[in-house]
DNA sequence: ATAAAAAATGTAAACATTTACAATAGTTGG
DNA sequence: CCAACTATTGTAAATGTTTACATTTTTTAT
């Protein structure tokens, strides 16, 4: 049925008149169908079907002060576990009967206080909000504001916003775990120059197994831009030969294979690589990347869940969902 | 400035009566600031700035019949020309103040029914439509709908609709014949089982080269999953030797590579690969991906500019815009 | 100084819904 | 058959803007 959509400038009131109803019977119908009899309430649909009317959905936001509309702020699109989550979310607003708005931040802070700004205006119903690095400004903002706010991917550290993310230390402190007790010693941890507030507890998950184990830490800096971090790690890995690595981003353990095989350098023999995210890259890589998968998309279907309760002020047992973990493995470790 | 965004409900009336003029002035302000006096003006603009008021977006959209919003339909966000896209709209969308709702069909055509429905009910000012599959009923229905759309990535034929894209034909023509150039006879098209739009243009820049050279065509057809197109792809190469491949999507590509590297062809002295889109991939595949560019975050800038154009009912010279492509020559080929 | 024209501002009617409240119709129990 | 409910429907106010039109103020030209 894709048929009068032209000029639908059918209103309310033009339905109300074709089933001879009053307007607040259409309105009804359409919010409350329990609440109207059954005979009318066919007779109203058969005019709706028969107009082709669709309500007006910023009259109806108007009216009724909420929007059912949610904004959905991301640092960058093409980020491919940025793009997966996307996708998250709009499948479960869609079922929920959301309009999702998007909003990119290109990680510039100016862009980033201007997109609060619009999106307060803008009436949206609730907030996503998808920013590795998360800043204190931020959360104070967020929490002054009374529009609800869901985190993804990320953990805030004390718990004060709803969040949906895995456990981020956990995961490094396995992962490390795991190359330890294969005998590895020399293990590289592969992080970025900005200190996103996520990759802190990466960080400190590694360091922990680390220490544990009685081992000297190594964390290493470089940027996600391919220009930047292939020509990096080809320096590096001249000069230095770590035995395992664990990086905190696909497309960065990507670079780093590409680099060490120009080099020559054997993956998984000679060096060993453990990636996070577990993105398509890591299957198009060569060797394929073993990678601790997180599971993005479902991280994006479950932050719009959440989100759908805090917007119907629904009671929730606990607002910072851990989501589980699992490392896959693949050719670029032993 | 992030202050005062909490429990905003200040109205237009508290910014009238702060400076002591009528609503309209205030409105005026906002939206022909040279119609009022500059005292007043500035007098308004202090309020504003004192209470923090913001324009309610929703009964703004509804008085002014405008909702400065446009939709972006597309099949998939996690494809990466998909994303990059999407990352062109919403920079451009954000320069001219629209906000963009994002809608994914998933490829699913009763998904797709739907949304154009929700789309219409939602009041857009205009709609991107970024879908390699057009058809007839989608073409029909958006003729005639008053609110304009713009093909991003595809044409259809009749250049009915204003869209934005390169020459898909001349692109593989022009791909065709360098390897046609180069001596190559057994040059084979690989594309998708369904029967894209798109990829008919491209098949047919493919066979005009053919043709002219007098060869024979041989097109394969495959899925664009990972999972079904790598199988696919070592079975094929196990039975047939081609000279050189043209492929009609990048994540295709890689995967024909790693097929054929997995199986011992060397690329590209057995077998050269020219893939299409020029995605990151085509720069982490080794070896790296010859690619005709398709400078895909411009169509999505492009066909945002333009459909602000068409919004604002501006004329314009040519609604079919095509961009240029290029060639990027890497390590796929010879 | 004054009439006419131009500029600035105000008043009130849209815009298309939702929803509190009022009114009416229908049902139940005595 | 009537009172007292309950279920259904209607009336009208509210939502926060824009904007046509009316009114007032200022400027310009005599």
């Amino acid at each position: 049925m894709i048929d009068d959509l032209k000029n639908t400038k059918i209103t309310i009131y033009d339905v109300a008149s074709e089933a001879d109803v009053s307007l607040a019977t259409v309105s009804r119908v359409l919010n409350y169908p329990e609440k109207v009899k059954p005979a009318t309430r066919e007779r109203v649909l058969e005019a709706i079907n028969k107009l082709g009317y669709r309500p007006n959905a910023i009259a109806r936001g108007l009216a009724s002060r909420k929007s059912t509309t949610v904004a959905l702020i991301v640092p960058d699109v093409s980020r491919a576990s940025v793009a997966e989550m996307i996708n998250g979310v709009i499948d479960i607003a869609r079922k929920y009967d959301y309009t999702v708005i998007l909003k990119v931040t290109n990680s510039e802070v100016e862009v980033e206080d201007d997109i609060w700004q619009e999106v307060y205006a803008s009436q949206v119903d609730g907030i996503l909000y998808l920013n590795d690095e998360l800043q204190e400004r931020n959360i104070k903002q967020i929490r002054e504001s009374d529009v609800p706010v869901v985190l993804c991917n990320v953990k805030e550290e004390d718990n004060l916003i709803p969040s949906v993310s895995i456990d981020f230390e956990d995961a490094f402190f396995e992962a490390t775990r795991s190359f330890i007790k294969k005998g590895k010693k020399d293990i590289l941890l592969v992080s970025t120059r900005s200190a996103y507030s996520v990759n802190t507890l990466k960080e400190r998950g590694y360091k922990r197994a680390m220490e544990e184990a009685n081992l000297d830490s190594k964390v290493i800096r470089t940027s996600g831009r391919l220009v930047v971090n292939y020509p990096f790690f080809q320096e590096y890995l001249r000069d230095n030969k770590p035995e395992a690595a664990i990086v905190v981003r696909d497309s960065i353990a990507v670079s780093m294979i590409n680099a060490a095989s120009d080099l020559g350098v054997n993956i998984p023999e000679e060096l060993e690589i453990m990636s996070f995210q577990n993105t398509k890259y890591s299957r198009m890589a060569r060797p394929t990347l073993s990678s601790i998968d997180n599971p993005i998309y479902d991280i994006g279907a479950v932050s719009m869940r959440l989100l759908t309760k805090l917007m119907n002020e629904e009671p929730i047992e606990n607002v910072n969902v851990v989501l589980p973990h699992n490392i896959i493995w693949r050719n670029s470790t032993k």
